[in-house]
RNA sequence: GCCGAAGUGGCGGAACUGGCAGACGCGCCGGACUCAAAAUCCGGUGCCCCUCGGGGCGUGUGGGUUCGAUCCCCACCUUCGGCACCA
């Protein structure tokens, strides 16, 4: 027996793999009858931006195994890898690395893919896609096209949220606690013309759809309160001296007979139409538009009275319009009634400004100074006052969301050139489709300066508008890195196809992913837009179906002194530790720390107790493959170990969907068989364990699987346990005396309720406890637990 | 403020549907082998008491439901996450 020596047995089962293209997977051919047998497994692809983590090792792990485990079960599993290649990750590496975006870029993808086959994962490297890759990022513009074409895609000057310190835009789902999401720089609000995807148009879906997939609550939840639906009311007042109507969107429509004032945002256009040459009003709306997002959030609030008046439209009264910074202009139509008995903040101005108080809820939720609707629940009133109202032509039943549309557009050099050009004649005009690729040209110097990089690429910049064949200009921005990877996962499906950017048959067949995995920071990015994407391609007849990501699981966090890990600790880099332990060893530490969905403190400690474990294994798995084979019939303690062993793991990886128990239930297996050694099911009991292993350690059990005498363990059918040896004969009889447990006794399986009962009385311990007391009451579980009250 | 998750030995965690709390592993203690060490193997290990038979306590805290609660309900404490002047 040779000792256990990973690196030489790793290195030579990836070259078999490699050899035998074990993990490559074909496509359907044309007319091929759908089985129903395929599985599209993918975990979210790296950003190129250094080397890989151990939060990457505990993902792509996680991936393997159930890759593994379903081709073993006979599935075609669709199992691809690419790079987010394009975006900030990736050029603020190149950045602090110094080198072009492009170099840096692809010199991290090689070593992220030697890493991966470091690790053994069962990828198929043939559908490899890379976002910066003109034969990729052509169908993100073909993609940019079409949104444009069905007006899905617009540019408006808005307010955005500028980082600072990256010198570009952000999406809101980026900008975390007023900071960006990347660098952790405060975000400052700036008007500027963007791209938006018109993601709003689909929030009801994006909401309702929520039903029809298998995904964490929390996630769900996530998304719920971002897309923040909130139904109520459109309801009108009037102002009577310029002949208007404003629309004010509130979810108290019952309280409108308490709204004693009004209020605009500072930034509404109605500002100035209402201040009317009143230059206080004018420079308090300025000022406090322009104050920065974190001043005007620090809640103290300021306001100034415009001298109009509203009318209400439930009790006709004339109430004073104000302007005043705690209405945002983002929500709603920028406009509110305010109602200062029922809403802290209106309570709050109006005790500020002295303002008029009516309250129209009682106590006991009944509507007071409500006229008519006097006595009414409130909740009802809700109804009863916007179908008033609305028949009246005030107001109509209304619906709000707090999701804006998505900016995409980035005043950055690293990500795909947005497909058209502004022309004098024409204004904004579309590539043709002819025109695609539009390549990402060089500039001299890529850095971000406030100022889009390819602007100063004055050659490139100056074009001709495909309408007219006037002068135009390119686009200088380009597209935020989540487009890219809003489609991604449909490419993969059809990567080498130079006509579209898949074949919708193709797509149908894989799509939608079975199984997602990645982290739950996309829970409101990434995991948003890719869903925007697939309802939108779906709505176009690209694809059948309208959720790209059936089922999901987020692995947690890897953490290092409880701080998110970052890729340059040494001593917790995959490499450094694939070659001091070997990647087997690592892939089982992973997974066996704990829960895959939970955080988990990085610690070596334990590692090396992981390779001690596939050393026993190893010296085992010798021994028995000196034993003759095991007859199937044998029905031994070990073999029946060896099918619990196969029932345990089997229903822990496909059903309970948890990764750690597993490897428990294996080592348990690997005890029980280094303790009896001459059992006639020990070969049995060998090959077992190194098959259910194989999914975490590929390597070794693939080794040890031809040391048993078998070839191929990457393609060998999942072993089955057979049912009648998980019948146990006897089983373990808890005794109780009033609930607390008193013997336990070995009794014959199947037993009737009068037997078990009479076991229990004839036990010494239970008789001393129950010491002569009369039996209330007996509770009988069969096969389980006998509870005698007294 | 609104919505939600988690809390189990010295440590990571297990206990799946209300039925043996602490599987598996780390660490620690004791032993075997060894000149010695490493490696390996064997035994022990929730806490407290004990006459060594056993007894009591124990899953963040306090209540409740139940024959029986880590699991269900109520309140609270702590930690973490999402939303937030959202009308």
């Amino acid at each position: 027996m040779d000792t256990y020596n990973p690196k030489q047995i790793e290195e030579k089962w990836q070259r078999v793999w490699a050899d035998a293209g074990a993990f490559h997977v074909e496509n359907p051919r044309p007319g091929e009858a759908d089985d129903g047998r395929h599985f599209y497994m993918l975990e979210m692809l790296p950003y190129p931006s250094g080397s890989l983590h151990m939060g990457h090792v505990l993902n792509y792990t996680l991936g393997d195994v159930l890759t593994h485990f379903k081709r073993r079960h006979g599935w075609r599993v669709l199992r691809p890898m690419g790079f987010d290649s394009f975006g900030l990750p990736a050029e603020n590496a190149a950045i602090r690395d110094g080198g072009h975006p492009l170099e840096i870029t692809e010199s991290n993808m090689e070593k992220i893919r030697h890493q991966m086959r470091l690790m053994g994962w069962a990828i198929d490297w043939a559908r490899e896609v890379s976002a910066h890759e003109p034969t990729f990022y052509r169908w993100t513009q073909w993609l940019f096209l079409k949104f444009f074409e069905h007006g899905l895609i617009y540019r408006k000057e808005a307010p955005v949220n500028w980082c600072p310190n990256d010198q570009t835009v952000l999406a809101n789902e980026h900008v975390v606690d007023g900071k960006c999401w990347r660098c952790g720089a405060v975000v400052e609000a700036r008007n500027m013309a963007q791209w938006f995807f018109k993601i709003t148009a689909y929030a009801d879906e994006l909401l309702d759809d929520l039903a029809t997939i298998d995904w964490p609550d929390r996630t769900k939840r996530i998304q719920t309160n971002w897309i923040g639906r909130s139904e109520g009311a459109e309801l009108l007042f009037r102002v009577d001296d310029l002949d208007i109507d404003i629309p004010v969107f509130t979810t108290r429509a019952d309280t409108i007979f308490g709204a004693t004032f009004f209020v605009l945002a500072p930034e509404s256009p109605l500002v100035e139409q209402l201040a009317g040459g009143n230059e206080e009003v004018m420079t308090y709306a300025r000022l406090s538009a322009a104050r920065p997002t974190e001043e005007r959030e620090s809640r103290e609030k300021t306001g100034v009275f415009t001298g109009r008046h509203a009318t209400n439209p439930a009790t006709g009264e004339q109430i004073p319009i104000w302007v005043a910074d705690y209405v945002l202009m983002e929500y709603g139509t920028g406009a509110i009634m305010a109602v200062p008995a029922h809403d802290e903040r209106d309570r709050e101005f109006a005790e500020m400004y002295a303002l008029p108080i009516v309250e129209v809820v009682g106590e006991d939720g009944r509507l007071v100074n409500s006229a008519q609707f006097d006595g009414l629940q409130w909740e009802e009133a809700k109804g009863a006052i916007t179908s008033w109202l609305g028949e009246r032509g005030r107001g109509a039943a209304a619906i709000n969301y707090r999701l804006r549309d998505w900016s995409f557009s980035r005043q950055r050099y690293w990500g795909c050139p947005i497909p058209v050009v502004y022309c004098e004649q024409d204004g904004i005009v579309p590539l043709p489709e002819s025109e695609l690729p539009l390549l990402l040209p060089d500039v001299e110097d890529y850095r971000p300066k406030g100022k889009p990089p390819l602007a100063t690429n004055e050659a490139w910049m100056q074009t001709t508008c495909p309408r007219c064949g006037g002068p135009a200009t390119r686009e200088a921005d380009t597209m935020d890195t989540f487009v890219d990877s809003s489609w991604y996962f449909l490419r993969y499906t059809d990567p080498e196809n130079a006509d579209a950017p898949f074949a919708r048959a193709i797509a149908d067949y894989w799509m939608p992913i079975d199984q997602y995995i990645g982290g739950i920071d996309h829970a409101k990015g990434h995991l948003l837009y890719s869903r925007f994407f697939v309802k939108v391609m779906n709505d176009w007849g690209m694809v059948a179906f309208r959720e790209p990501f059936q089922r999901l699981f987020h692995q947690g966090w890897v953490l290092l002194d409880g701080q998110k890990m970052s890729k340059s600790q040494s001593g917790v880099q995959p490499n450094e530790l694939v070659e001091q332990f070997g990647a087997d060893a690592v892939r089982i530490y992973i997974l066996f720390q704990g829960p895959a969905d939970q955080d988990m403190n990085w610690t070596p400690d334990g590692i090396d107790a992981t390779v001690r474990f596939i050393r026993r294994l190893w010296r085992v798995v010798h021994e028995a493959a000196a034993r003759p084979e095991s007859p199937a019939e044998v029905d031994t303690p070990l073999a029946r170990k060896a099918h619990e062993t196969i029932a345990r793991v089997t229903d822990d990886i496909d059903r309970r969907f948890v990764f750690n128990t597993p490897i428990a239930a294996v080592m348990e297996l690997v005890n029980e068989l280094s303790k009896a050694p001459d059992d006639p099911a020990a070969r049995f009991a060998a090959e077992t364990a190194v098959s259910v292993l194989q999914p975490y350690a590929p390597h070794v059990c693939e080794e040890l699987w031809s040391v048993l005498g078998h070839a191929h363990l990457w393609e060998a059918p999942w072993p089955v346990a057979d049912e009648a040896k998980l019948v146990r004969e006897t089983i373990e009889l808890v005794l109780q005396v009033n609930g607390k447990v008193r013997d336990r006794v070995q009794v014959p399986a199947g037993l009737s309720e009068q037997e078990l009962v009479a076991r229990a009385r004839a036990s010494d311990k239970v008789q001393a406890h129950v010491n002569g007391s009369p039996e209330r009451r007996v509770i009988v579980v069969p096969d389980k637990l006998v509870n005698i009250v007294v």
